[in-house]
DNA sequence: TTCATCTGTCACTTTATGGTGACACAAGCG
DNA sequence: CGCTTGTGTCACCATAAAGTGACAGATGAA
């Protein structure tokens, strides 16, 4: 597999509108109309604006039907954040998820 | 605790060189100077500002000894994010992690 | 068909951000 | 004292990003 760039990610985790709808879709999927009214200080044009950003970082993902537009969570970019960059500077830390994990794998060093 | 605010932690993370910066740091403290020799591409006051963005996030710890500046890796607003957010949203998949962790917990759910 | 609804797209403005050069200053060293 | 070294700070520029209104298209209902 290839080294995906995790820039785009990043980008779109940068915004607490886009933060806040990723928590609205972790509830379930939510059609555009519905999550725009979500946010009253925005005007609908701008919410979309935000959705394209989650979208190219596959944060987003879509489903249409009929005139109706479905918006679903991803979590895989997450995770892909998790395992490649966050792991691996609180892995020094020994966190207690990691302790715990190198305690049942049986410490290999 | 008050709840601390992520979005600078966000935001800080959000470019890449300056998690270049914290993958240098977490190698051990360096002084600004020998720092900035590491970007090429950038001045040094380009380089200084995104040294500022990441003591205002509170990823950066500074320690002055005469006229040299010693920067400090700190990964508690990391496990900030981790905690408050990353794992949150993780949490519903079962990662291999999370699994695991239920699994040795004896699965309390 | 006619109309309302939901969505997509475009041009535009404003603000935030990344980046630079110039200057200033204090700490060491001769 | 002078001189170098390592930082700090300021004004400035170019670009990216957030945000908006206006218009267009397509679907579904009456």
């Amino acid at each position: 597999m290839k080294t995906k760039n995790l820039d785009p990610i990043w980008r779109a985790l940068a915004d607490p509108t886009r933060r806040s709808v990723l928590d609205l879709l972790a509830l379930g999927p939510m059609q555009t109309g519905h999550l725009v009214v979500q946010f009253p200080e925005l005007c609908r044009t701008g919410v979309m604006k935000h959705l394209d950003i989650l979208q190219d970082a596959g944060l987003l993902l879509v489903r249409r039907d009929g005139r109706q537009r479905w918006n679903y969570l991803n979590v895989v970019p997450i995770q892909a954040i998790h395992e490649r960059w966050v792991a691996k500077h609180l892995q020094p830390t020994a966190s207690s998820m990691t302790r715990l994990k190198q305690h049942v794998e049986g410490k290999k060093s």
